[in-house]
DNA sequence: AAAGTCATACCCCAAACGGGTAATTGCGCC
DNA sequence: GGCGCAATTACCCGTTTGGGGTATGACTTT
């Protein structure tokens, strides 16, 4: 469904299976005096059909839709517009879908539970270059950060100063005998400073080891 | 400097070496009637010198401090109280800044430029498991999740579905007798394939081909 | 001075790996 | 309906790696 569009308005398009919540937001849009919805789409099909013909920047995108995920479309809007805002309203708050809808480009994230006033907000945020989300989004995103480390002891730490120097030189793919002409020590002794590795990581292999490396 | 405490008013602390801009926070807090500051200082030593006598769970942080990092502060905070929720109200809106804090643990990050009543809403929202970030940083920290493209297509696309498999496999530091039992071929086409890869990724031995295919 | 750890180095041998070659299957295309 | 080509399967051979033992000198801790 395409609406006319409006002067001194900012254009948007909602993409929301659901009805009833979907006219509620539109509701709310039509009542601002800086946003107005360009088209509304309740499927992933229908919406494909019409992104052509659109012009809006801002989309605020459901992700369970019938026929599809919203993230797929997200995918898809910025492979076409590179500077769209996509505002995901979503039900499900579980990291799965939080993390693939930001890897997709999403430029914010709401929660359906959340209060009309914080939606209209997060349009004017998401517009001035902020990216909104509800507190609980917010509280995911920003702990997916955190070191687990600081206190907790990696395994690694077990290892010597030349046990790790050998495990960095492995780890990038090298030969025994490339480690011991970088280190200047014998092939034989970069074999035992391995062994020592496997021993201490609980490893029977060099794989096994740098994936442990790398996921440091 | 450590104050009274009150009665049915969650206790914070405040670090923040600027005096005017303290005294402002100090002011705000003061003028809640669900917070007071348990106590304020203004040097990372100082700091040090009196934490153990606090019993805040919340602590508003500057990072740059005459005498070392707020960041540094954050992280020894959350070793001795895991469940302490830190603030980052800085003027530094670089990269490094930001992520740094966040990998100590810190639960929201504010700009020095944020207007007072949000300030005290971001209080309230960290309190309710909240991160509150000024709009800059959240757009920076969603921003970081951001695939660099989904279609840009990687080396690994190449492959074939069975070489996909196996390299899954090796991946998890299986050997070649492990990876055709699984797959119930025999061990030599595990080779094959294996060499397929190496090919395609244009690598020389199963290190090369994890680490590419483990930064996918 | 003794005990312990780390880094160095060597030997041996079985298991795993990497590279060359080749047969078979499966699928699109004319 | 057969041709072409990629994908999958498979075998042989020489090299690399993994795991075992042993040993010596430097440096730390006790």
């Amino acid at each position: 469904m395409i609406f006319t569009a409006m002067n001194n308005k900012t254009a948007m398009v909602l993409l929301e299976d659901d009805v009833i919540f979907g006219d509620g937001i539109q509701k709310m849009i039509s009542g601002t005096k800086d946003f107005y919805c360009e088209a509304r789409f309740d499927t992933v099909t229908s919406f494909n059909k019409g992104f052509s013909q659109l012009t809006s920047n801002i989309f605020w995108v459901d992700i369970s839709l019938p026929d599809g995920s919203g993230i797929d479309v997200i995918k898809m809007i910025l492979k076409s517009k590179p500077t769209a805002l996509c505002l995901v309203c979503s039900l499900h708050d579980d990291d799965k879908h939080i993390f693939e809808a930001m890897k997709a480009g999403a430029s914010g994230y709401l929660l359906k539970n959340t209060a009309v006033d914080k939606m209209l907000e997060s349009l004017y945020e998401l517009q001035n270059g902020g990216s909104p989300m509800s507190p609980y989004i917010a509280r995911k995103v920003i702990s997916s950060f955190r070191d687990s480390d600081s206190s907790k002891s990696s395994v690694l730490d077990a290892l010597t100063v030349r046990e790790s120097m050998v495990l960095e030189h492995i780890a990038k793919g090298h030969l025994y005998k490339e480690v011991a002409d970088s280190l200047e020590i014998s092939i034989e002794t970069v074999k035992k400073h391995l062994r020592s590795i496997y021993t201490k990581l609980q490893v029977q292999n060099r794989t096994e080891a740098v994936v442990k490396y790398l996921n440091r």
